[in-house]
DNA sequence: AAAGGCTTGACGTGCGTACCTCAGTAATTG
DNA sequence: CAATTACTGAGGTACGCACGTCAAGCCTTT
């Protein structure tokens, strides 16, 4: 049951292993006769080249780069140190992963750091979907460069993948959470974001009021209000959303600055009678959330996302196909007791 | 910054690589001086051996063999499923994934399966928490095949790994979402599952009973009731448990045979009024998620759980470190929004 | 019939490591 | 001091594939 090699192909196929090689590599100078033959005597005894031994001899690297807002909140932070240790961890397998910080909601930068990226084989972007910014994957990967978007998608961009979450589901999911933790209740509901100019938060807030809308009429939406995910600012706002509204049942939080929302809350000592659903596991969000003020969490994997955008671009790399499956990134419902 | 090789480190301990050869393969025949020498400059210059020449020259292949349950719920059909996937994708990375299935409810009948396996580098067994399995499993290490416990663990064996999820985790969530989706509401809940024989049942029901005990005191739970993972078994048990309950609120299903459930409450009109979590999700419990007549379900990822143990039995077998984020197996709770 | 272009075979080198042999040097023992 | 024994170096082969060179064979064209 030993491997079976180019030379077993050969011999079975009635050439030499030159031959062979010229088919598999898509050389010239083969009748395509002979390809045939070739093609037949792989398939009949099942050749598949040794990935192994297909790296090692082409001997080179992944040149890979990782760009990323240079803004730091909590999420980012984690996204960032996952791409270090998968660094250190490929560099083994000869993949080499840069990390590139630079202000991703500002278009003409984020286009302008792109565009410094053509060396790379292969590119991972937390993206704002902007024009330049389409303008520059769609320039990448005609120059040859494999580029997949992280967590927020230029969808009619000719990025390659989109290693992230379905917001749209995701908010659709926080307002089921919503709707029956509030179960009984009638009364209004707060929605904060960072800016309604973020893809990502637009359209959470899209899926979560479709869904409250059709499903749980006791259930208002208040107008969103915005927080610019800085918890400071995101306090001031919750607190005047406390003082506006009396008959608040529930918060989702679509953007970051969970901790504005909680101090808020405890401060108001409303933090057990308000719905708080929020995104992000973070080391803060974890201990509202067991300590109860926070009633969910929704949270995207930050180190399965960049090990999948690693793998996809190896895979886009070496021309191979994606596993689906393995590639999908799941929508996290953290609740105190399924907490990792 | 090309790679770093044995020759290089050679060249700079001042001896050949014969000797760095046999430091780094733990081969006799070196002074202890020389090794520190050697080990001085392989930390000076940051050498990593190349895995994959590594590999190549070992030359060696991975035979691991996944035993799995010959009857066949969903659940384990799909991990049957994607452990041929999975083995022929592995194809190429000379990981040979054999498929066997037994009674693995019967303690004997698996151990005396284990014991023929000593011919593998690795297994992952789907195992009985059982005297007899675990004496095979530890007759198994001590023979040098790694063994990992899949989905159900045997705590105290020698067993290198378990891929699953922590099933008393499981059940507390459950408790959560049962308690807050019946919220306001006071009355029984009924439990099923497939045998109380079952490590991973009774320790979801554990963690149920205790969550729903300390925290929602306005609901009762009845004494387990077994179904035996037969769909048409639990229907009558979930009938009898609609007549003798007048005050149920809802039903937490441990093990197998949704449908059952499924089908009692639709033929009594109770789907809506009773709160349903189950576990796994199939295409059966899918359709009744979307229905509604499942509020949710708690899931462990087959392709998941199947990919992580052949990554744990390969590190195994190569001595290199587990990345523990990576192999960790959530407990996913799917609603009907954030369906894959 | 000679020139030129396609096709193919034969062979070599390299990727980085594993593993083996053999000779030679140094240190230890009796 | 000679005889072991313990180290070390030099060199080779293998793993399976990629890629390059060169020459030989064949067919077409003029």
């Amino acid at each position: 049951m030993s491997r079976v090699t180019v030379s077993d192909v050969a011999a079975a196929a009635g050439v030499s292993v030159a031959t062979v090689d010229r088919v598999l590599n898509g050389r010239p100078g083969v009748r395509t006769q002979t390809i045939d033959k070739v093609q037949e005597a792989i398939s009949a005894l099942h050749y598949w080249p040794d990935r192994l031994a297909t790296r090692l001899a082409r001997g080179r690297e992944y040149r890979f780069c990782a760009v990323l807002p240079d803004g730091s909140n909590s999420f980012m932070r984690a996204l960032a140190e996952e791409a270090r240790s998968v660094g250190a961890r490929m560099a083994s397998e000869r993949v080499v992963l840069d990390l590139k910080h630079t202000d991703v909601f500002d278009g003409a930068i984020l286009a302008a750091t792109l565009e410094t990226l053509g060396g790379y084989d292969g590119v991972a972007v937390v993206a704002l979907d902007h024009p330049q910014v389409r303008e520059a994957i769609n320039a990448l990967v005609r120059s040859g460069t494999h580029v997949v978007t992280l967590v927020s998608d230029v969808p009619d961009s000719r990025r390659d993948h989109y290693v992230g979450v379905t917001n749209t589901a995701a908010g659709r999911t926080a307002a089921t959470l919503m709707g029956r933790f509030a179960a009984g209740q009638t009364g209004k509901i707060g929605l904060i974001a960072g800016s309604v100019a973020l893809r990502d938060h637009v359209e959470r807030q899209f899926g979560f009021e479709q869904v409250i809308a059709a499903e749980y009429p006791a259930l208002g939406v208040l107008p969103v209000r915005e927080g610019r995910d800085q918890w400071e600012r995101v306090r001031d706002v919750t607190q005047a959303l406390l003082e506006d509204t009396p008959d608040l049942v529930g918060i989702y939080n679509v953007g970051a600055g969970n901790r504005g929302i909680v101090e808020a809350l405890e401060a108001a000592g409303r933090a057990d009678s308000i719905v708080f659903i929020a995104h992000e596991l973070t080391a803060y969000s974890r201990r509202a959330l067991v300590r109860g003020t926070i009633d969910a969490v929704l949270n995207q994997d930050p180190g399965h996302e960049m090990r999948s955008a690693v793998r996809v671009l190896m895979a886009l790399a070496d021309k191979e196909p994606i596993v689906e499956g393995q590639e999908r990134i799941r929508i996290d419902i953290f609740l105190r007791d399924n907490l990792p």
